[in-house]
DNA sequence: CTGAAAGCGCTTACAG
DNA sequence: CTGAAAGCGCTTACAG
């Protein structure tokens, strides 16, 4: 069975009574269904007087353009796809905020998308939002997605925009943040008050925002002249839990690191509560440094000196970059990498003891 | 001018190249679209054969199914709109996650929308969704919005769903949280720990959501014949500056509370932040309750005791009372308490000094 | 300036 | 079991 017929029909609902649509105007009016149409799209042809007529009874009617319909004969679209990972994720939430503010404003409605991380289920959303023929999709992949088998779902759809991850062989527009730079200027923060043994902590090393980001760390370690040895760059899935359950190996060696650098906000919230029931107090005996800037980051014991990627605004600048798209289907693939800036807390960073 | 046609045809785009079409599979099978059409909606009068053959071809041409065109035919819509005031706030994002699980499950998608707390962006943005004739609405409205022009743009769809601000004069179904016995619970929980001079501190008298709180927590205070004289009901904006700022105001008479039921958690984060600033410890000196239960509270200093109303499932729900709407469009209008859940955070409900 | 006709991609009685 | 025809609500050349 054909994956795109799937469930086709379900979940679809009968509306409720007949609507007012273009012909009933047009009798009440008394002018052809043509007339009202060109009324509707503000067309300059139509006589002043039968345009005060005709919306006279769109009003009266209370006429609602149905815009579907219209989409279809013109084969155009005025939605696009939001795909991410799960809005539960702050980051992505300020992400979808700002795309949908800044769709909106130039008048396509955001279909929305969650893949829980799941490729299969990615697959599956994906299925279901081409069957709305969205002019467009900005998706941030779920961990472990393959370039072929989106080609495969989102077929010549030109008009992709991926966020966030890295795709090995998919030529679509990419927006990334400067993960590499991020990592960087965390670790000469860390240098720069004093740290000689510095860690990197979290991450799959698998992942490219992960690889990018300890290549920052290590550039910054490399001209200071300071060495990162492989058992100071720490593997940990990015949640608090597995965080603060791999605190340890941090200390596994003779060598102790007096600081980490951390692959997000997560894992250094994680790697913060490791710490404390070890009875190193974070910041004070070891300083931390987060990426992400999410709320918590403000708020945590000591507050988490990290780096801010403006996920709103990363969303206006996705929403941007899809419509530049739209305009030039032909374009060769582009690539965009967003700034990220250091947001300082002190107590998380503090100087070594 | 028909609010209703502003921008008809704004952000439509033309799309790719002619997409396959069921016309197209019909020839190159040898039968009608008729027959296609059965296949796609698994009809089971079709010949096995025929079937089979029409398949093989949906899947060679990588026919996409176009469900726009058919919900029109059909008279059906298998989308339903969110609107909400921002994603940005976690309580919401988490609930719109759980909204869009739940319907996506259903075979809906979700047409999101955002109104940033503005009665004028909610009629525009209502509108737009609207002419994307989705099945129903899930609408958390805009504070300051008025029920009768609510009716006005979404006419006579009887399919909505009100969650989370009650609107006089509005005949819709209805999801909200038990305010009054999570206030009724914090309450309680300080008279239990010994306070006996007990502060209500933010939100807007005028707001439903913070009325229900302030009886909750006046009933729990009868109920122990305690005081519970006006200058300790203050009112702030739900941010944490202003909270911040009113801190003062608890502290403006002889007769200082020892503890306050805050409107919600960003109130209670901000009271915590004014009272640390005037040299008292909160939880330690001066307890302090929230409500929401959003990230921060979890990692604030000291921990937040505060009401956790699950917006995840509450996005679940709601989404299931709109399905359930959908079934019986004639049913009378519902109104659906969700519980709420005190959460206790040993710390910042510390007992009286 | 306005109308008649065709058509977007699909589905649904109705024949046979 | 399959096909011819009509139609969902809109728009677009094309005449006039």
């Amino acid at each position: 069975m054909n994956d795109t017929t799937t469930g086709a029909g379900k979940g679809a609902r009968r509306t409720g009574k007949r609507p007012v649509t273009v012909t009933d105007i047009a009798q009440a009016v008394g002018v052809s269904r043509a007339t009202v149409s060109l009324v509707l799209r503000g067309s300059p042809l139509v006589n002043v007087d039968t345009r005060a007529r005709v919306e006279a009874e769109l009003r009266r009617q209370r006429y609602v353009y149905n815009r579907t319909a219209a989409n279809l004969r013109r084969r155009t679209s005025s939605s696009i796809a939001l795909v991410i990972n799960d809005l539960s994720n702050p980051f992505f939430a300020e992400f979808a905020s700002g795309v949908d503010e800044a769709l909106g404003g130039k008048g396509y409605v955001t279909l929305l998308g969650s893949t829980g991380e799941s490729p299969e289920r990615q697959q599956a959303v994906l299925t279901t939002l081409m069957e709305h023929t969205p002019t467009g999709f900005i998706l941030s992949p779920a961990e472990g997605s393959d370039a072929a088998q989106l080609r495969q779902v989102l077929g010549t759809h030109a008009n992709v925009l991926l966020f966030n991850r890295e795709l090995p062989g998919a030529d679509w527009d990419f927006l990334t943040l400067d993960n590499q730079q991020g990592a960087y200027l965390a670790t000469r923060h860390l240098i720069e008050r004093g740290h000689r043994q510095i860690a990197f902590f979290g991450g799959h090393a698998a992942s490219s925002s992960c690889h990018q980001r300890r290549s920052g760390y290590q550039q910054a370690l490399a001209e200071a002249g300071l060495p990162a040895p492989p058992q100071w760059m720490i593997e940990s899935a990015p949640n608090r839990l597995e965080a603060a359950a791999r605190t340890g190996d941090l200390f596994a060696d003779g060598d102790r690191p007096s600081a980490a650098v951390c692959y997000n906000d997560t894992v250094a919230l994680g790697l913060m509560l490791g710490l404390t029931s070890r009875g190193i107090r974070p910041g004070g005996d070891f300083a931390v440094t987060g990426f992400d800037d999410i709320s918590e980051a403000a708020v945590a014991v000591p507050p988490l000196t990290t780096l801010t990627a403006d996920p709103r605004e990363r969303g206006r600048q996705a929403a941007a970059l899809l419509l530049q798209r739209l305009d030039d289907p032909e374009a060769p693939p582009m690539r965009t990498v967003a700034p990220v800036q250091l947001r300082i807390r002190e107590s998380s960073a503090a100087r070594p003891t």
